[in-house]
DNA sequence: GCCCCGCGTGCAAGATTCTTGCGTGCGCAC
DNA sequence: GTGCGCACGCAAGAATCTTGCACGCGGGGC
């Protein structure tokens, strides 16, 4: 799994329309990179192996799911239990509406994407995950009315010698 | 594309399917739900067609690609000019280090996700982007030590009756 | 300098998967 | 009751994926 991911530049370019475009036959991923299909594919199977390609997923329409209202949660736990922040973390993870969440460093413990449908679920969201009784110091909603850039692609950038 | 996306609960357990891994073969999506290949397929097609299913991508993994450091930033610009909104989105947009953004309620107006190789380089971005000249009032950056939940991940909830 | 070996490649055959035309059955409106 | 629309399963053909094989290139070791 974790074994000698040095990537060429082809990987890194294979990368990049992979991270586009998951279904791309191989012979088209060669004929852009010049490869044949069969070492397109030995790459890719390399890359899946090492873990350089973690998963390949569907991308799904917000609106077409009733998700109306996103939002970003700036939350604080009330002490630095590990076992509260242990238990926090399992319960975002659990839920699915918790798209996202990150542990920073700051006055808050964590930043929190939460995905709705409406105001009034987003209130019983927050009550459920961050209100009374959950370990919750205080919490800070963010309401996103614009999505300027999603996804999780990656800058691949070549290793550039500093 | 925008036809008449009401979803039934065998297309919401495929959409489940696929986003975990979209390269499961069609028989396999079959048997979970108790269709035929062709059927998945069809419906599949459906769904891609209506835009449900925006796209199929590869999520990479950010040690082997070299991010070591991700973190969380708030932004203000200096007033509300339209145009000046519209730069600053449009130069996040085409940042590769950027890997999300949305537009937020309240003090700040947008919050970030930067993706960099270590401190140095996280700075670096941070002066391009939010520095002086680029029409930003102020920014908050909060680092991220721990990755809780990533993923894009949508909640298909049925459409419970309220 | 020459040989050997490891590694990645292209090619091609076989296996798997995808795609689609066709006929059937079910539910609903008339 | 009948007709129609819709989704289904089946099966054949097309497209794609997978892998064994031989070749060429580059880096040591002798």
């Amino acid at each position: 799994m974790r074994t000698d991911p040095d990537l060429d530049d082809l990987d890194r370019r294979l990368l990049g329309l992979l991270q586009r475009d998951a279904r791309r036959p191989l012979h088209e991923l060669g004929d852009e990179v010049g490869l044949s299909p069969s070492a397109v594919q030995r790459r890719l199977k390399r890359l899946r192996a090492s873990g350089v390609i973690r998963a390949e997923v569907a991308v799904l329409d917000q609106r077409a799911l009733g998700v109306g209202l996103g939002s970003v949660v700036l939350v604080a736990l009330v002490d630095d239990d590990p076992a509260r922040h242990a238990a926090f973390r399992d319960r975002l993870r659990a839920e699915p509406a918790v798209q996202q969440c990150f542990g920073i460093i700051g006055q808050w413990d964590y930043v929190v994407l939460l995905l709705s449908r409406d105001i009034a679920e987003n209130r019983e969201l927050s009550a459920e995950l961050f209100g009374p009784g959950t370990g919750v110091h205080r919490y800070e909603t963010l309401p996103a009315y614009e999505t300027v850039k999603s996804g999780l692609a990656l800058p691949l950038q070549p290793p550039r010698p500093r």
